[in-house]
RNA sequence: GCCGGAGUAGCUCAGUGGCAGAGCUUUCGAUUCGUAAUCGAAGGGUCGGGGGUUCGAAUCCCCCCUCCGGCUCCA
């Protein structure tokens, strides 16, 4: 899509576990069927060892639904999994026999064995798994006619299999099936449905363990959970789905993080623009969103003036027509326009996922245009400045892609040259690593994709920029060069939140709701012990507001203890509790987040002097 | 959009054909308390919505909506 980004829900489950050679630990060595021997917990064991288990299952499968049709079964990061079709879904209860016929196999310590098929041996062995014929035939076809096939086989079942398989299956320490769901064969909505099972395996009973606490730790982060506990926000059926309600708290979240991003904006030379959440149905059909994004886009409301008004879908044509709304001279490149401009998309009812997916999304989103030799340094500046965003922030980068021309694209190779140089350029200027995904860019232009890493281990894809070779042409933009010549301005996307919805939503998961200082929308709580406090804790509040801190009182009727634990409970960074004693010495008692117990006889205004010219950005004052 | 699961009070959940429940929250009353839950009472429900079966439906059937887990998509 033109101009189009769309951020990408990575939700990649962390690698955690005794993975880490830090760990240490002695590792149990395990052989395979290729005679090699390796570590059971270094990444290749692990694959092994769960495409192992993933043939166990089908083989269980196989014997426990005759007649099923088994299509694949790979390894994935954490596990494995393996398609089949036994013409219904698959219910608990046949988990839990599957299960059981798993433990069996593993128990009988049956050899994998290896066996080389000809082609047309294969076929005829294969000849009543559709499946696997057609991955047969496929293999024929992309390999100009492979000569063999390559077949493992224990106990009687065999499979269509490169390998390598652990030698035996009493090699599988620990596994577990977790769920089942549908998945299209060969991943195309087109085809089939097949019943997909979701299993994990480790390299001991302990690993599996500490994986199932991982995912654990994962739920109790949730950031729809912690949403409704925190009272951040909600939804309503009577708004719609993915349309999110923004609660005081959570506002104050998000308006602090936008503060940051408006401030900053200004500081690296961009200037803020306003634009309206509707335009003319023509508009997108220059954009060519029309035609390219249609199914994403909300339909069209007719007005009585005979035109059709469309929700924009994404905010890069009006920052465009701000650009054409007078010529423009090359003196005045680069420009940067900048807004945190509200979209709707309509996304396909199964993808929405909270704030990390939504229909309407605010994106901290910029337009630059600027000519052919300024690329380098106006990227090198985007990164300069996500740098010193998440610096702030206290988060990544820690993956950038590069992702170049894809096979069907626009815009000449001279400009796909300039640009394909000046990312990986400027990325090698930054110091920054990359990966490079190639055919993975846009068909307007190339892109660079940046995740971050949260306090589990899970990559988030967040910031986003793409060179734009299309909306320039389409919009027929011009801006006259020193020569005196027409030229056309090159334009580059930049989000660097991404959303603020999924960057709140990343944020709330990575914190787990206990946010730093500076962004918890209430910092302080300041609990009086009894009636009688409530005056002078209405004082203290008053001065530390004047200090720029958000203070909540909890006067209500309660006692102490309660009021400290519902403090606890929405993770306020620090509870002061106050009564008699401190009134008397001026101090306050300290409950610092985390902390446990509280420091008592701390003066007030070394509390208040910590605070001074607004919250420490990180950390907690020293208890 | 597709496959599967789920939807009962604000929240977490019990209730499988016969009077709709519990804990927390909320309101009221008492308690004025020293660091994660004081005591008591009350209120609160078209059982997601609509249709059907039945003497009788939260419970069985059909359609729809929403959420959850995946798939697909994320120009």
């Amino acid at each position: 899509m033109p101009c189009g980004f769309r951020l990408r829900i990575r939700r990649t489950r962390a690698r955690v576990g005794p993975e880490d050679p830090e760990g240490v630990r002695v590792v149990a060595k395990i052989t395979l069927t290729d005679g090699r021997s390796v570590d059971a917990s270094s990444p290749e064991g692990r694959h092994v060892l769960r495409h192992s288990t993933s043939h166990v299952m089908a083989q269980a499968v196989s014997s426990l639904f005759p007649g099923a049709k088994y299509a694949i079964g790979p390894a994935i990061e954490d596990g494995f999994y393996y398609d089949f079709d036994i013409g219904r879904p698959f219910t608990p209860e046949d988990l839990d026999a599957i299960d059981a016929k798993m433990r069996e196999i593993i128990a009988e310590q049956q050899k994998f064995e290896h066996e080389a098929l000809t082609r047309d041996e294969g076929l005829k062995r294969f000849a009543d798994q559709p499946f696997k014929v057609e991955i047969i035939k496929g293999v024929e076809e992309s390999e100009g006619g492979g000569e063999s096939v390559s077949v493992f086989r224990n106990d009687g079942w065999e499979d269509l299999c490169l390998g390598p398989h652990l030698e035996h299956t009493g090699l599988i320490p620990a596994f577990k099936l977790m769920r089942v769901a549908g998945a299209y064969w060969r991943g195309d909505e087109h085809n089939p449905m097949l019943q997909r099972i979701y299993g994990t395996a480790w390299e001991s009973q302990e690993a599996l363990e500490q994986h199932l606490q991982m995912l654990e730790e994962a739920e109790r982060r949730d950031h729809r959970k912690l949403g409704r506990e925190l009272d951040l926000y909600s939804w309503a059926d009577e708004v719609g789905p993915g349309l999110a309600l923004w609660h005081p708290k959570g506002a104050l979240v998000r308006k602090t993080l936008e503060d940051l991003s408006r401030e900053m904006h200004l500081q690296f030379g961009y200037q803020p623009v306003f634009s309206p959440h509707l335009g003319r149905s023509t508009l997108w059909e220059v954009s060519g969103h029309l035609g390219y994004y249609r199914e994403n886009m909300f339909p069209a409301m007719e007005a009585d003036d005979g035109g059709e008004y469309i929700a924009k879908p994404m905010n890069c044509p009006f920052h465009i027509l701000i650009y054409r709304s007078r010529t423009r001279s090359y003196r005045d490149l680069p420009i940067r326009l900048s807004e945190l401009g509200t979209v709707y998309r309509y996304e396909r009812s199964g993808t929405l996922h909270g704030l990390l997916r939504a229909r309407g999304l605010t994106q901290d989103d910029s337009h630059i245009f600027c000519r052919p030799d300024q690329v380098v340094d106006e990227l090198l500046g985007v990164i300069e400045f996500f740098r010193a965003l998440y610096a702030t922030v206290g988060m990544g980068p820690d993956r950038v892609r590069f992702s170049t021309r894809p096979d069907k694209s626009v815009g000449s190779d001279e400009l796909w040259d300039l640009a394909q140089e000046a990312i990986p350029e400027a990325l090698r200027r930054a110091g920054i690593d990359f990966t490079v995904d190639e055919g993975d860019g846009t068909f307007y232009g190339p892109k660079i994709d940046i995740d971050v890493r949260d306090a589990i281990g899970r990559y988030w894809q967040v910031a986003t920029i793409q060179v734009d070779f299309n909306l320039p042409e389409r919009f027929g933009l011009e801006y006259t060069d020193e020569d005196n010549v027409h030229k056309r301005p090159v334009m580059i996307h930049r989000a660097l939140y991404g959303s603020m919805e999924r960057f709140v939503g990343v944020l709330v998961e990575h914190y787990a709701g206990a946010f730093p200082t500076w962004l918890a929308p209430v910092q302080t709580v300041i609990v009086p012990i009894a009636d009688r406090h409530a005056e002078h804790a209405a004082g203290l509040a008053e001065q530390l507001r004047a200090h720029g801190v958000r203070v909540d009182i909890d006067d209500s009727r309660e006692t102490m203890q309660l009021k400290v634990r519902n403090a606890e409970l929405q993770k306020a960074p620090y509870i002061l509790v106050v009564g008699d004693k401190e009134i008397e010495n001026a101090t306050v008692a300290v409950r610092a987040r985390g902390m446990g117990k509280a420091r008592f006889g701390v003066p007030f205004d070394e509390f208040a002097g910590v605070h001074q010219g607004g919250p420490p950005r990180e950390g907690l004052l020293p208890v």
